[in-house]
RNA sequence: CGCGGGGUGGAGCAGCUGGUAGCUCGCCAGGCUCAUAACCUGGAGGUCACAGGUUCGAAUCCUGUCCCCGCAACCA
């Protein structure tokens, strides 16, 4: 296991206002960079914006204002939002800055052509002006673009083609085996064979540039003035031109001693299971290590869409439940990979259920009788929560590890119903007699719950340090920084030095009020 | 024969590296009363789409059939 992490995600193409499925990335994501960091591994993690293009540009001519005004308005409504969810990134790259991210996207590209990766070329291609894109023979029917009804148009442009094709061989090897001694897996396991498909029919080179007379926003081909480069050589590469390498401020190290994870949609899965890795080989530079990929989000069961308008914006629901609550359905209701759905009954069934009459209540059960007795915290090192304890541990971190977050969060969820039951069992309310009984029985499901709050830590950070600052653990203050470890000792049964004395209860999830049917 | 995902008790889902079918909500009957009208226990309800096959044994693997839904239109 290396110790060493860079996590990436997919940066998010600005031309309209983030919805839910951007916030599952990034969740998705933070939850992963949170747990690496909780286990002790130093990472760096980073998101941004891809803010160049053909609709960037579109958009921007239809109101009226250039492609920059377009991205300085729409960019901060990402940030915005991240910041929201507490997405801890240490860096967000825009595609845009030319400080940042051009220096290594040219350089790259240099690099490619020195390679004889590159190649100009006719484009020979069918354009549907409807579209306002190529479209292929494959997408005729009886020789019209099928939505727009409209023979599409023969254009002839120069682009620069990248000869992926030679590479086709070697990225089989790469995924399923090895190149050069790397490899580069895809999580879940079930994604590589979508992937290995398109290997099965070869691959074609792919358009790496386009004339600057249909595409102007962005970055200008190194020794060819008339030429821009298309997205792949641009927007992939901030993976790298955020820690500056082919610069001379580069910090190589996030790259060549960690373990690279890029997180992604199923979307983009083939552009960064086949051209990225091709890409940096060519530049010598060495292939990532994952790529975990999520799926999609529909919203009440049917697609998000505009105009069905059940387009789910994540501020709605952060003003209305909360970050934490929206970041726990998003972990614990979709396995990553899958699918999922965004369903408002869903989310406050859930919210009631899960946060608030298990967790919430489960603590206040406690605290409520704990305060009672003064609040001392003391209870005995064996006990039989203990050993269960281990075990939940592990089931925990080996899911984590797999990056199962939804398994990950289910745990916890258990271990809170599991004590609600034993609560029930031991009901410290009628040990009126025994007060050292009393005191020692709250203690042990204290401590419990002080291990349920580590457990949550990766999903709902501000949950776990309320929990930790209730039972007035010690270390609760600190946990939020990044520098704080899961040690072996603190998920050891009585692992909190110096904690004695819980805090002050009050309620963690306050019951929501539920519109009426529209 | 475009590619892919899915069909599991009333609803929504997990399980799918094979071995008595789980979870949330809803329903019924008890218990408890420390707690956010919360908590706990028990129960009713499923031939795991259908048909074959492999196996001592399949929701889980293989083959075929029938449905549903994504990808090509803002949109990860």
């Amino acid at each position: 296991m290396s110790s060493r992490q860079y996590v990436t995600t997919a940066i998010d193409y600005p031309n309209a206002a983030p919805h839910m499925g951007h916030a599952l990335e990034k969740i998705l994501a933070d939850v992963t960079a949170r747990w690496f960091r909780l286990r002790g591994d130093q990472v760096r993690f980073q998101i941004g914006t891809d803010e160049h293009g053909i609709k960037i540009q579109q958009t921007a001519e239809r109101e009226k204002i250039t492609p920059k005004q377009l991205v300085d308005r729409n960019v901060p409504l990402f940030q915005e939002l991240y910041k929201r969810l507490n997405i801890s990134c240490d860096l967000f790259m825009r595609t845009s800055d030319q400080q940042l991210h051009w220096p290594t996207v040219t350089e790259l590209w240099k690099k490619l052509k020195k390679a004889e990766m590159l190649e100009k070329r006719t484009y020979v291609g069918l354009y549907c002006s409807g579209c306002e894109r190529f479209i292929t023979k494959k997408e005729l029917v009886d020789g019209m673009c099928d939505i727009h009804k409209r023979a599409p148009e023969e254009v002839k442009e120069e682009n620069w083609f990248y000869k992926m094709s030679k590479d086709t061989a070697n990225l089989r090897d790469l995924l399923t085996g090895s190149w050069d001694k790397e490899q580069y897996r895809i999580v879940p396991k079930y994604r590589e064979n979508e992937t290995l498909a398109l290997l099965d029919q070869g691959l074609e080179d792919v358009s790496f540039s386009r004339p600057k007379s249909s595409l102007s926003w962005g970055v200008p081909v190194p020794d060819d003035a008339d030429q821009v480069m298309y997205v792949w050589c641009d927007a992939l590469t901030n993976y790298i031109s955020g820690i500056g390498l082919l610069t001379d401020h580069a910090q190589p190290e996030w790259w060549n001693d960690a373990q690279v994870t890029h997180v992604i949609g199923k979307d983009i899965a083939r552009f960064h299971a086949l051209i990225w890795p091709s890409m940096l080989k060519h530049a010598g530079i060495r292939t990532p290590d994952q790529l975990l990929i999520h799926g999609f989000l529909t919203s009440e069961g049917e697609k998000m869409s505009k105009s069905l308008g059940n387009v789910v914006v994540p501020d709605d629901v952060i003003s209305k439940y909360g970050v934490d609550a929206l970041r726990f359905y998003l972990s614990h209701e979709i396995p990553v990979g899958n699918d999922g759905d965004f369903s408002w009954k869903r989310f406050g069934e859930l919210y009631d259920a899960k946060l608030r009459n298990q967790l919430g209540n489960m603590l206040n059960r406690v605290l409520v009788l704990l305060k009672k007795d003064g609040g001392v915290v003391k209870f005995d090192r064996a006990n039989p929560q203990a050993k269960a304890l281990e075990a939940e541990w592990q089931t925990y971190a080996k899911a984590m590890d797999a990056h199962e977050v939804h398994a990950g969060v289910q745990v916890v969820t258990n271990l809170i119903s599991v004590l609600n039951g034993a609560f029930n069992d031991a009901a410290p309310w009628k040990l009126k007699e025994d007060h050292d009984l009393r005191i020692s029985t709250l203690g042990a499901f204290s401590e419990s719950l002080r291990h349920a709050a580590l457990m949550l830590l990766p999903f709902m950070p501000d949950t776990a340090q309320k929990i930790s600052r209730q039972l007035g653990v010690p270390y609760a203050e600190s946990m939020l920084e990044k520098s704080f470890v899961i040690t072996p000792q603190l998920r050891s049964w009585g692992g909190a030095e110096g904690w004695n004395q819980s805090g002050e209860p009050s309620i963690l999830f306050a019951p929501v009020e539920v519109e009426a049917a529209k």
